[in-house]
DNA sequence: TGTACATCAGTGAACGCGCGTTCACTGATGTAC
DNA sequence: TGTACATCAGTGAACGCGCGTTCACTGATGTAC
């Protein structure tokens, strides 16, 4: 059995045994402390407890290491995604709601991740066209289109325009208030409060909920 | 009078004359390509035509010069907002629209600079605390108000709440969508559809815009 | 079970590079008289 | 109007550093017979 623990080391061995996977932690540790760009791939080795060459028996350079963490980071989202999505059970409201605090839960657990695959500039070209990027945003399209199957056929939106609503939506409670930057500290609720009161304004707009009588959550 | 146009060098002369707003117009210039910490304050140097040493007279050390970046950014951010709301004029729905274009061609225009003022990790910790950055949120803040003023008393939301899911939405349409990432080409419409139909049914959720009857743009 | 050998996965020294920053300097500018 | 001089805003050489990457190497592993 392949140890599953990244910290693992074979004992008293010359070689490593894990450390391919070990070396993707430490990027993402790094990476969420200095970002993709001021990531290092020497420190990465340094911190894995290997000499800086190597990585280069795993990699091809630095760069392939951080599409090596888009690539398996967008695999985790939508795999997080589609157990939360649970076809739709017991009712689509509340898997999606549950999909929407699998959205922010990810961003918060794996920001490294997160950057790599979304932030402007590096690697994203290649991660845009992966298959699991795809699969992600499927989950939110299946989603969206559950929502509106209770709804007569003239009164549903566009289900392409209405996962882009939500996704944006997510990304930007995600990125502003779910990860620990200077904003989410000046405010005095919880990401998955925003995304989830939000989400429920929305989907009243749609029709999808009933309009509320008075007050507000 | 003082040169406004950045690329103005004093003609024939040993001093620059210009040379703090060149440098942060070859920072911002460059930060779009690499991203704020790829960002090379050498690099910055030369794209202005003066030797390394030369932005110390006018920025204490690197990190300076990206302060300066988010703080004049957040100060042109804040005031067109604030121009776009005009107040609520002609209505309060046709301004906060133009805040919400407003808002997109901001993140379209100056990349560099709303990354540096929103992007995690570099600077931002002072940035949020900017007067300026509390200016461009008012801004958000007073449309939110003014569009809840025909509300009925009981059925007006937290404007502080709306204007949080405000904000959210557009940072989320500005980065994924605005700016020219990878999802955006994957995508047959322009953020400024996705922006306001997206704005349109959270205003219907509200009750603030009545709901459609049938068919959806 | 034992041995020869190919392959795998590391080492460690070295390279060239660009960076941030400092330093003594100097040409240009502006001001006091 | 002219001159002396303080100040401003640059130069260019130099530093130490960490980086990405290459290279010849070597210890450990696994396989054929």
């Amino acid at each position: 059995m392949p140890p599953s623990d990244p910290s693992w080391r074979r004992p008293g061995s010359y070689h490593h045994g894990n450390l391919k996977e070990v070396l993707l932690e430490a990027a993402r540790k790094l990476i969420e402390q200095h970002g993709p760009v001021g990531f290092s791939l020497t420190e990465a080795a340094r911190l894995a407890g290997v000499s800086p060459a190597a990585p280069y028996r795993h990699f091809r350079d630095r760069d392939a290491l951080l599409a090596e963490v888009a690539r398996t980071g967008f695999e985790r989202f939508a795999a997080r995604l589609d157990v939360a999505w649970n076809n739709g059970v017991p009712t689509p409201l509340s898997a999606f709601e549950a999909v929407g605090r699998a959205y922010l839960a990810f961003a918060r657990q794996e920001p490294a991740s997160y950057a790599v695959m979304f932030e402007a500039g590096l690697g994203s070209e290649e991660a845009a066209r992966l298959p699991s990027a795809d699969r992600a945003f499927g989950v939110l399209q299946k989603a969206a289109a559950a929502l509106c199957r209770n709804l007569p056929e003239g009164a549903r939106p566009p289900v392409r325009l209405m996962s882009l609503h939500i996704w944006a939506m997510s990304h930007g409670v995600a990125t502003l208030f779910a990860q620990g930057g200077p904003e989410a500290k000046k405010v005095p609720m919880s990401a998955e409060e925003i995304l989830e009161s939000a989400m429920l304004i929305y989907l009243r707009g749609l029709g999808i909920l009933e309009p509320e009588k008075s007050g507000h959550s």
